[in-house]
RNA sequence: GCUCCCAUCGUCUAGCGGUCUAGGACGUCGCCCUCUCACGGCGAAAACAGGGGUUCGAGUCCCCUUGGGAGCGCCA
C-alpha cells in the first residue's frame, strides 16, 4: 500500500480544460493506470475571485469526455484552508518560517532596485531575524518561509533530468497572506503531501516553482515526490498557446467533430513516442507508457495530423459506434441547427447501413455528418452547383432511359442495380462515369458521395426511384 | 534584466559514439486504382541551427553563440 503509485491532476477553475491541460491530465492518467496505482483530481479554487462552479464543471465534463476517470472524490482545495494554516503554524514555531511586515510598496522598491542592479527581483530577508518586538503594530504580517541562503536546491527531474538552482537566487516565498489565507505554493506542497502522491507530472511552467516547493518540503520533515515537468504545447506558430492563441477547451475539440480516442492517441503523441509506432491503443498506451520517453522539447500542435488520426479512427470504428457516437455529439455539433436531424429508427437504420461508405469519407464527425445529409433530404431534391452542372440534358436522357429498368429490377440491391447500369453502359457504348455522375446529382444532390449503387441500395426502391423521377426526361 | 529549460525534414518524432549516403508519420507533389470524393498502393522533394572542443570516430558527450520557451506576485 506505501509503495502505490499515486498521481494527481490539479487544474484551476479559472477556465475550461484547455488542450494542455488535457495532456497533463492524460499522462498522469497513463503513468497511474500503467504502474496500477491511482489519479487523484484536485481543483485549486483558492482564487476566490476567478474560480467558478462553470469552470469545474467544464473541467469534469471535458475529463469524463476524455476517458480519463480520476480516482476517488475530487478534492477542493479551499476547503483546506484550516489544515494549510496549521502547517504553517508549526512552521512558525519550529523557527523555519517568520512575519515579514514590509509593506507593498516596500516589496516594489525592492523589485525596483534589484532589477536596477542586475539581480533578480527579490524579497531581501529584511524581517527574517528581526524580533517581534520591532514589528510595527498598524501593519498585517504575512508569513514567509525562512528559506537556506546558502547552498544549492536540486531536483533529479524525471523528464527535464538534475536541475540545479543557487539557494541565494531564491527569497523567502509568501507562505501565509495577510488575511491569513494560504498561498498557492504553501497548499500544493501540504495537499500533494495529504493526498499521498507520489509522482507529480505537471507542466514544464512549473519547473521553477519545484525549487521553491522543495524547499517548503524540506523545512516540514516531509519526502518530496518524484517530479516530472513536461513541456508546454505551442500553436501552430510556435508561440505559446493560450487562451487568446488557439487554446481551445476540450468541448471544442467534441464540438469538430474528434472522437476522444483520436485525440488522446494525438496527445500522448506529443512530446512522448515509442520508436516509430504512431497509433495506440487505450490498452497499449497503457502498457507502453512511461517518462523516460517523454521528450523535453515543447511541440506544436498541428491540427493537420489530428485529423488524419481521427480519420483513421472513423474508418476503423464500428458502424454501430459510430452512428451512437453521432447521435450522442450531435448537440455539441456546430451544424445541428441547420440540419433538423430525424433520427427515427428507420433513418438510423439507413445510417447504420451507409456508415461503411460515409465513414471512409469523412475526417470527423463533422464531416460524416455532413456526408450523410442525402439520407435526410426531402424530394424535391435542393441540388448544388456542381450537382446542376452534372444534370445536363444528355444526363437527363440517361435517367429517363435508366427508370424503367430500375423499375423492374427484381432486387433492390447494390448488385443487380450495378448489373444494369452496367449493361446499359455496355448497349449504349457511353463511359459508365457519364452516367454514373448524373445518378449521383440526381440522387445525392451532390457531385461526391459514397458509391452510387451503395447510395441506391440505402435509399431503397421508392426513394431512389422518386429521385430519380424528379430529374429525368425523355422517359 | 535575472534564473531555469529546450534545439533532427514545414509539423510530430526515431536516433541513447561506429550499423546515419539520418528512419517513420502527417502535410506537400507526382503516378496507379477508380462511377465522384475518399480509402488504398507506389514514388519524390524535405532536417541533424552555427562555431569550437573531447574522441580513432559525434546527430549522439562538453563549452560558447544564436534562436525558442517558461518563471521571477500577499495569482494559480
Amino acid at each position: 500500500m506505501s509503495d502505490e503509485v499515486v498521481t494527481r491532476f490539479a487544474p484551476s477553475p479559472t477556465g475550461f480544460l484547455h488542450i494542455g491541460g488535457a495532456r497533463t491530465a492524460l499522462f498522469n492518467w497513463l503513468f497511474a493506470r500503467h504502474a496500477g496505482g491511482r489519479m487523484l483530481l484536485r481543483i485549486e479554487d483558492t482564487d476566490r475571485e476567478r474560480s467558478t462552479d462553470a469552470a469545474i464543471a467544464a473541467i469534469l465534463d471535458g475529463l469524463s469526455w476524455l476517458g480519463l476517470q480520476w480516482d476517488g472524490d475530487v478534492i477542493y482545495q479551499f476547503q483546506r484552508a484550516e489544515r494549510h494554516r496549521e502547517v504553517v503554524y508549526s512552521l512558525l514555531e519550529k523557527g523555519h518560517a517568520y512575519h515579514c511586515y514590509a509593506t507593498p510598496q516596500e516589496l516594489e522598491e525592492m523589485r525596483e532596485l534589484a532589477r536596477k542592479e542586475g539581480r533578480p527581483p527579490r524579497y531581501d530577508g529584511r524581517w527574517r531575524d528581526r524580533p517581534a518586538s520591532e514589528a510595527p503594530s498598524d501593519v498585517k504580517p504575512v508569513v514567509r518561509l525562512k528559506a537556506p541562503r546558502d547552498g544549492e536546491t536540486v531536483l533529479d527531474d524525471k523528464v527535464q533530468g538534475r536541475v540545479t538552482w543557487a539557494n541565494k537566487d531564491l527569497d523567502d516565498l509568501v507562505l501565509l497572506r495577510s488575511d491569513g489565507t494560504p498561498t498557492y505554493m504553501l497548499a500544493v506542497v501540504v495537499d500533494d503531501h495529504d493526498m499521498g502522491v507520489t509522482q507529480i507530472i505537471r507542466g514544464d511552467d512549473h519547473l521553477t516553482n519545484a525549487a521553491r516547493q522543495m524547499q517548503i518540503y524540506q523545512a516540514l520533515g516531509w519526502q518530496v515526490p518524484s517530479m516530472a515537468h513536461i513541456p508546454l504545447i505551442h500553436g501552430a506558430d510556435g508561440a505559446k498557446l493560450s487562451k487568446r492563441h488557439g487554446a481551445l477547451g476540450v468541448d471544442a475539440y467534441r464540438g469538430m467533430g474528434y472522437l476522444p480516442e483520436a485525440l488522446r492517441n494525438y496527445l500522448v503523441r506529443l512530446g512522448w513516442s515509442q520508436g516509430d509506432k504512431e497509433f495506440f491503443s487505450t490498452e497499449e498506451m497503457i502498457a507502453a507508457f512511461d517518462l523516460a520517453n517523454v521528450g523535453r522539447s515543447p511541440a506544436r500542435f498541428d491540427f493537420a495530423k489530428l485529423e488524419n488520426m481521427n480519420g483513421h479512427y472513423l474508418r476503423h470504428a464500428d458502424d454501430a459506434y459510430l452512428v451512437e457516437t453521432l447521435t450522442a455529439t450531435l448537440p455539441h455539433l456546430p451544424n445541428k441547427p441547420v440540419l433538423p436531424l430525424e433520427f427515427t429508427p428507420e433513418r438510423k437504420a439507413q445510417l447504420l447501413a451507409a456508415m461503411p461508405g460515409l465513414k471512409e469519407r469523412a475526417k470527423t464527425l463533422v464531416e460524416l455528418l455532413d456526408g450523410a445529409q442525402f439520407l435526410f433530404a426531402k424530394r424535391p431534391l435542393m441540388l448544388d452547383a456542381k450537382a446542376q452542372a452534372l444534370l445536363d440534358d444528355k444526363a437527363r436522357e440517361h435517367i429517363g432511359a435508366l427508370l424503367p429498368l430500375f423499375t423492374a429490377c427484381a432486387e433492390w440491391k447494390a448488385e443487380p442495380l450495378e448489373a444494369i447500369v452496367r449493361g446499359y453502359v455496355a448497349e449504349t457504348g457511353v463511359k459508365l462515369g457519364q452516367v454514373a455522375q448524373p445518378l449521383r446529382a440526381a440522387l445525392t444532390g451532390r457531385a461526391t458521395s459514397p458509391g452510387i449503387f451503395d447510395v441506391l441500395e440505402v435509399l431503397g426502391r421508392e426513394e431512389g426511384l422518386g429521385r430519380l423521377l424528379d430529374q429525368a426526361s425523355g422517359a
